[in-house]
RNA sequence: GGGCGAUUAGCUCAGUGGUAGAGCGCUUGCUUCACACGCAAGAGGCCGCUGGUUCGAUACCAGCAUCGCCCA
């Protein structure tokens, strides 16, 4: 049973808009009638989609989730309105490891931990948390005002995506793009898991270089020394080398150094790859184990690997052993973690001599993006995607899809980020040691049943679903591999896991691909790079056709927001105080492209206010709507060439800002767009309009008052509808309040669209006109101190008399009631009186009658005038003057320069003569 | 070390090959019958520096400086 719509009571227009009461009510109210709900039959052809980016469950919504959720439902509400058939997506991932260490401190605090209670009590435990506390950010989009499909929302570990997830992980290893092998990884010892490479940040960090010396082999007294900042690791060193071409060191290659603290000799080798004779003493030890660069060096030497920890970032004794480490230091550091291990090792090669110094040194090292823990790069078996198979690519499709333009990326310059990341892309890892996730659909034969296991058993079987026995052997004690998939691969097939695949189903026939995808740019690599892969790959179709690609939202210094940092501002807390339109439209308006927003609550609080700009502008128009505004918004339009020239003027605004925020949405301006809005809609609607219709509401004549609030309100009803996808709730209140039809909502009001425009001759100049008379006036009546209640008599000596004409038919009354002036003329052959003050607009010199008038003042104000046109006046006819100029400018930029020339040339002679004229009135009537 | 971006009013930021713009802040004046979360007016800029292209550069190009980000 559908509720009543919510009533939007005109009697409750409190002066101040209260944003709360009204968001909690609407939000509601979409929500029951299913408006965000996709209409998987609608007729139209136009189709609109975004998946959303989905935020994990651990979070809850910052800054940078309002300003991506903002954008795309800006983007969604407005091709709603138009009529597109719209889906827009929402969901969350599990983020294995962020969710397991929740939990797991959880634990910590109950004085447990998961190996106590087991893979499978754990498992329940998270999926109890997510229950209890992992919705919380889908509860707090949905007061952003986030037009989601909500009953279509997903969950990487639901059942549907993760038989997605499986069928990927069997096809892909079928192609042989997925393997296992043992390989270099970055292992962080706190998460205890292999991270894929971009999940290592690399951070400058202050350290020590060592200095160690490497006796040579057959000739103990003479030595190599190397650098290294982690000296622990030379334990598994297995060559040294040097620049082929340094003549330090040449002669050695192919000679032998003893290893320090070993019984191991190591080869030295030359390589100009990996030496930078520049750099430390120019002689590098090769821990192949241990280090990438090293591993590749290793590669290209043949040399043996070693990796001296276990799986848990301890040393291992084993490893220790195979590495010939002397028997005493092998005991003291069995089992140790890195950092005491480094400081044994350096104590005891100092103690034997080897080591020569220890200096200051920052370098970068990687740590964990998720617990900032220093990695350790070790060997280790994992799981990894081939994503540069020469035969079957990964990659260069989805280069090629962004290189052709079948993918665009705004703004444009992302692209040469994309392409340098994937043009280096190495293999996945993607296998995580952790149990909160998918686990991989691999198993093991252990064959403990049937005794005897053949080597092909070795292999692990992959398949959807749980084997019953060995292919090989046929023993039925197999067992799954434990590991869980890295998160990111689960998202990585989010745009089409979530409409149903691997179903063929309706939703991906409908909206498959999609249409854009709005993200900032720091998960690039992470999701969009892996998106488009996996979309080819498996769709043949890209997954998006636009990634806009939106900044970070940082503090008001510029500084990234952190909770290390105390300057996180808590968007719940601002829409709380300011109200969600005032938070939403601020981020429009700060997104634009390629500039980080800095964002400081001024801003927000100004927006704040614009609502109740907004607000106060429609009480006024019920104010002045003595049979409610419902009845207006259903005539016809007048005739707009027979319009007063206020209503005429916001009519042909109204079509100009609607062309314009349209096309900026269509380029994601949201800025511009939003700035538009803001500025028709205060400083032309409120500012110019609303006052100068005043007079006609308050009028005798029935039949103008009725015709201008038919103007006034279908144009604020437009700008209403204009302006919803930026601020989605004031403008649904305005418009139940406007149209008092229960049943319908501006969710789903069509969007504007401009119409023709009617013809805009001289008309636009005499509101153009007017206002710089207005405006002249009242600064001559603020600079020389007029009190506000005085009337005082003006006139306008015009250029063309047809311009005097319509000043004196169409704006007479206006501009003496916004002047506040008792006579107004305006006349071709106007005398300018000698008791007046003066000024110049561009259509004439205009006066205001002053009984003595302050003449040193009024010198004053007048050379200051004379002065600011005197130098644009040069500027231009420095121009005219300049022969190149006439010769090669292009004749429309000529011709402007000459009116330019002349209009400017009439006002300083005007000003000059008048000058001329006060400084005689002074002889005569000295001060 | 490689790449990218920024540098415009006190602050935050738009912008354009042809006379520099906004919001906030600031100054002055206003209980003007929608709004003081308001109205009116105003002050405030060698558009980072140096060259080049051009009749003309804040804008295009190169170099430099400073800051920021990404990658190694």
């Amino acid at each position: 049973m559908v509720q009543d719509a919510p009533r939007s009571d005109p009697a409750r227009f409190d002066k101040p808009y209260s944003p709360r009461e009204v968001e909690e009510r609407w939000h509601r109210h979409w929500l029951d009638r299913g408006f965000f709900e996709a209409d998987l039959n609608a007729s139209t052809d136009n189709r609109f989609s975004i998946v959303i980016p989905p935020p994990n469950i651990t979070g809850s919504l910052h800054l940078g989730h309002a300003l991506n959720n903002t954008l795309q439902d800006i983007l969604v509400r407005w091709h709603r309105m138009r009529g597109f058939s719209t889906l827009w997506l929402p969901g969350t991932d599990h983020a294995g490891i962020a969710t397991q260490n929740v939990v797991e401190r959880q634990l910590l605090a109950e004085g447990t931990r998961r190996d106590a209670l087991g893979r499978e009590k754990f498992i329940q435990r998270v999926w109890r948390w997510r229950e209890e506390s992992g919705r919380t950010i889908v509860a707090q989009l949905k007061r952003l005002g986030a037009s989601c499909d909500w009953s279509r929302e997903r969950f990487t570990l639901d059942e549907g995506l993760s038989a997605a997830v499986r069928e990927v992980f069997v096809r892909l290893h079928q192609e042989g793009l997925i393997y296992r092998g043992e390989r270099l990884i970055n292992w962080c010892p706190r998460c205890g898991t292999a991270l894929s490479d971009i999940e290592v940040e690399h951070e400058e960090t202050k350290g020590r270089m060592y200095h160690i010396k490497y006796p040579l082999a057959d000739d103990p007294g003479q030595f190599l020394t190397i650098a290294t900042t982690r000296p622990e690791t030379m334990l598994g060193d297995t060559a040294v080398a040097v620049h082929p071409e340094d003549p330090r060191y040449n002669r050695r290659i192919g000679k032998k150094v003893l290893l320090p603290l070993t019984s191991r000799t190591l080869p030295i080798v030359g390589d100009p790859i990996l030496v930078d004779r520049e750099f430390g003493t120019g002689a590098v030890k090769i821990t192949p184990g241990h280090d990438f660069n090293d591993e590749k060096a290793a590669q290209r030497h043949a040399l043996p690997r070693i990796s001296l920890l276990t799986g848990r970032g301890e040393m291992n004794p084993a490893s220790l052993e195979e590495a010939e480490v002397e028997k005493s230091l092998r005991d003291e550091i069995a089992g140790l973690k890195v950092p005491p291990a480094r400081e044994i090792v350096v104590r005891r090669l100092e103690a034997e001599g080897f080591l020569i110094q220890v200096e200051d040194h920052r370098h970068a090292i990687g740590k964990c993006y998720r617990c900032k823990t220093v990695v350790e790069p070790t060997l280790s078996p994992q799981w990894f995607v081939k994503v540069n198979d020469l035969k079957n690519s990964l990659a260069a499709p989805a280069i090629e899809a962004v290189r052709s333009g079948r993918i665009r990326m705004i703004p444009e310059g992302w692209k040469n980020n994309y392409f340098g990341w994937m043009d280096q892309i190495q293999d996945w890892c993607i296998s995580r040691q952790i149990w909160w996730g998918h686990q991989i659909p691999a198993w093991y034969c252990r064959g403990n049943d049937v005794g005897q296991c053949r080597p092909e058993c070795k292999a692990p079987i992959v398949a959807l679903k749980p084997p019953d026995r060995c292919p090989h052997c046929g023993s039925a004690d197999l067992v799954q591999d434990p590991d869980v998939l890295d998160t990111w691969f689960s998202s990585a097939l989010w745009p089409f896991s979530t409409l149903g695949w691997p179903q063929k189903t309706k939703e991906l026939e409908r909206f498959y691909p999609t249409s854009a995808l709005v993200t900032s740019f720091d998960i690039l690599f992470f999701w969009v790079a892996r998106m488009i892969m996996m979309g080819l790959h498996f769709m043949k179709e890209i997954p998006f056709r636009d990634v806009y690609i939106h900044a970070l939202v940082r503090d008001a210094e510029g500084q990234k927001m952190s909770k290390s940092k105390g300057n996180v501002i808590d968007p719940l807390s601002v829409m709380e105080k300011y109200g969600t339109d005032a938070l939403r439209f601020t981020l429009a308006s700060m997104a634009s492209p390629g500039r980080d927003i800095k964002l400081s609550e001024e801003r927000i609080e100004g927006n704040r206010n614009f609502a109740n700009k907004i607000w106060n502008a429609a009480r006024f128009l019920l104010m002045n709507c003595p049979n409610g505004a419902k009845t207006y918004l259903e005539r016809p339009l007048p005739n707009p060439d027979a319009l007063p020239h206020a209503d005429y003027w916001i009519w042909f605004r109204l079509q100009q800002v609607i062309g314009s925020v349209n096309r900026n949405l269509e380029e994601y301006r949201f800025d511009e767009a939003s700035r538009e809005l803001y500025q028709f809609l205060w400083h032309e609607f409120c500012d110019w309009y609303l006052e100068l219709i005043k007079p006609v509401l308050y009028g005798t004549d029935v039949e103008a008052a009725d015709q201008t609030r038919t103007i006034a309100l279908q144009v604020f009803e437009t700008v209403l509808r204009l302006l919803h996808p930026f601020m989605p709730f004031i403008t649904e209140e305005l418009w139940q309040i406007l149209h008092q039809q229960p049943d319908k909502s501006i969710v789903l009001a069509p969007y504007p669209t401009a119409g023709e425009t009617p013809t805009w001759d001289k008309r636009e100049g005499l509101m153009n006109d007017m206002i710089a008379i207005i405006t002249e006036i009242r600064t001559i009546r603020n600079e020389l101190s007029i009190p506000p209640t005085l009337q005082l008599k003006a006139g306008m000596k015009t250029h063309e008399p047809d311009f005097a004409d319509s000043l004196m038919r169409y704006a007479e009354n206006d501009i003496k009631r916004l002047a506040r002036l008792s006579e107004f003329d305006a006349r071709i052959n106007l005398a300018i009186p000698s008791n007046a003050v003066t000024f110049v607009t561009s259509a004439g010199n205009g006066f205001v009658v002053m009984e003595g008038v302050d003449l040193h003042r009024e010198q004053t104000r007048l050379e200051k005038n004379m002065a600011a046109v005197k130098a644009t006046l040069d500027q231009v006819e420095a121009k005219t003057k300049n022969r190149e100029f006439m010769e090669k400018a292009p004749a429309l930029v000529k011709m402007k320069t000459e009116e330019n020339r002349e209009e400017l040339s009439r006002q300083y002679l005007a000003l000059s003569e008048r000058l001329r004229r006060i400084k005689e009135m002074q002889k005569e009537r000295p001060a």
